[in-house]
DNA sequence: ATCAGCACTCGGTAGGCTTCAGTGCTCGCC
DNA sequence: GGCGAGCACTGAAGCCTACCGAGTGCTGAT
């Protein structure tokens, strides 16, 4: 814990360094309005800080840099419980009032939203399969080889697989198409999707229905191969400027594009109890450099994904948590008014 | 139409730009095998190219760098139709034997694919609803007030829309729904998707039946608001070496986001009959550095989709017009069988 | 027509110098 | 003993100069 002076000198040298990407030096800090001691007595006390690892310096006669240790105790003690400003709320407030149109859409959109409030890429993962229960399954016919297995979640998403009835050598029959649906329904309505790999195979021999059997195994198989929740990215042109280097922004952009790790890993996050990772705390070599923000979000009470920020390690916290709160609010209340 | 030397220089500097992203000077070209002038010959015939208006330099006493008709007349008429190097035909020949999983995700992957041929970002556009017809209309209810409408199309594609029954005061009375659902199917099923905007009201009045109204209602304004298609980006990361200015960057990264505007680019490009559109060609101002070479792909025969990759003026187009051209062509394969 | 030769141009790099922001330390003061 | 004025020191950044070299345009000989 660091007595209130050094906690004023870190939080200074923070919030000016959020703001200038410069170094801050022992001057600026001293002629902060929270800082009433000389620049001599801010300089020890940098030193401390800088051997407490709160601070760095990127060489002998330059300003302060905050750690990430810097940055992890600022959000942990200093920033202030940021209200949004009114413009952003009152943009929050607009887009909530006026979206519409299917989940994907908005969420896509939302993030879009995320990412214009704080200037840094935004990340939102849908509302997950798991959570959800079956509403309805029906099974359409493509082609007479092909058929089309949809699946209705009591969360309006919808999820499907193509299933090659051709593969098994059975012609789509209409009736059979029907009894394989009624099938697949009977034993899933109600239940999680999940559930979809042990639905038992069919009460009669495969040989006599061998549709019936197929649709069976193709949804088994796509039950595991099922590529989880859906993630959002908006805003990832704000990644361009975002760090010196240029590999740094390649490193990120692609990771970004890995949804499934993404998803992972706003998860890990949540679960540590986390609604900051910074640096090394995301446990993605990529995102050294990087902060993360998240929020969860909950529909009729129950948490069912995420809203994040993704920007440098030296972003507006507070800011970003705001925004990141009131956003997740505000999605969880639209999603459970539906 | 240019003489066989000058066409020769102009290749020469073209493909060592490429190459080098350096401007190229006289005695580079002089040394080319393709040219067995002195490089004072080549002098003169490069300053005559760049009075046409094929190369540029960036300032006197610097080498030539192609302009963007320079580019222009390389693929018109000096380009090699390149053949995917073995590795990668082998590697696009795996990705296709071994992808499965929904289309969606298939077309994400293939995205991918384009961008690691091709080392730029890549970009594909779903199969549009438009050519499609409509196979199945489901009614689901989710919640009492609301409900989500399914139609599943002949390629396999799924919109939905959700359906507020509430706003209509109206309870979402389980045979109602079935007969909102039984009346859409009649007027939709075997018809194009874009005929949802003239489903005709129910011959009941609606004060009878509101859910029937409401859902009619529903589904009308849902039509025109459609995303339309939609588009797969992949390998956003390539494009952070890409240009030096960052600025640049962001700007293409930012229209990347825009899908709306990238579908009707590609259309576009498509419709006025070229594969390659270059710089100011494009006719979006973010892409004046940049290069789109675009394939159509089609399954079973129509033309229903586009895919393209998207890098600096200054790519391998003879590459990315192989890349484009073999995946295009086996992406429509594998959808036609399914 | 082609090309060897040549004077010229101009961006890029290297070295040397100065400036300046900022530090650490010391020492006197309250 | 904590604080701050003073001071010597450090090292990056900016600036000037000179120089180099890649590359040009032109000329005149073949």
């Amino acid at each position: 814990m660091l007595d209130d002076r050094k906690a004023s000198i870190l939080r200074a040298v923070v919030e000016e360094y959020i703001h200038t990407a410069q170094p801050v030096g022992s001057g600026h800090v001293a002629s902060a309005p929270a800082v009433s001691v000389s620049s001599a007595t801010v300089r020890n006390d940098m030193a401390t800080l800088e051997s407490e690892g709160f601070l760095a310096q990127p060489h002998t006669s330059a300003g302060r840099i905050p750690t990430d240790a810097g940055y992890r105790y600022y959000v942990d003690h200093l920033a202030g419980r940021a209200i949004l400003d009114r413009s952003s709320a009152q943009q929050v407030r607009f887009f909530f009032d006026h979206t519409h149109g299917e989940l994907e859409r908005m969420l896509a959109d939302t993030s879009r939203l995320l990412s214009g409030l704080t200037g840094t890429a935004a990340v939102i993962t849908g509302p997950p399969q798991e959570t959800a229960v079956v509403r309805s399954v029906q099974l359409v016919g493509l082609t007479p080889t092909l058929a089309l297995l949809v699946v209705v979640l009591s969360n309006g998403g919808v999820e499907k697989a193509t299933v090659d009835l051709g593969a098994a050598g059975a012609d789509a029959d209409e009736d059979e198409l029907a009894a394989a649906g009624a099938h697949l329904s009977r034993h899933l309505v109600g239940h999680h999707l999940s559930e979809l790999a042990v639905v038992p195979a069919p009460p009669e021999p495969a040989h006599e229905r061998p549709a019936l059997a197929a649709v069976v195994a193709a949804a088994r198989a796509t039950a595991d191969g099922s590529d989880g929740d859906h993630l959002y990215v908006g805003g990832t042109d704000r990644m361009a400027g975002a760090f010196d280097a240029v590999e740094t922004v390649r490193e990120v952009l692609g990771l970004l594009e890995q949804q499934l790790v993404v998803v992972t890993l706003l998860r890990d996050v949540l679960d540590r109890g986390l609604q900051v990772a910074i640096g090394a705390e995301t446990g993605m070599a990529p995102l050294a450099e990087c902060a993360l923000v998240v929020a969860p979000y909950e529909i009729e009470g129950e948490p069912v994904g995420s809203v994040g920020v993704l920007g440098p390690t030296r972003m507006d916290y507070a800011q970003a948590l705001a925004a990141v709160a009131v956003v997740g609010q505000r999605l969880g209340r639209r999603l459970s008014e539906g």
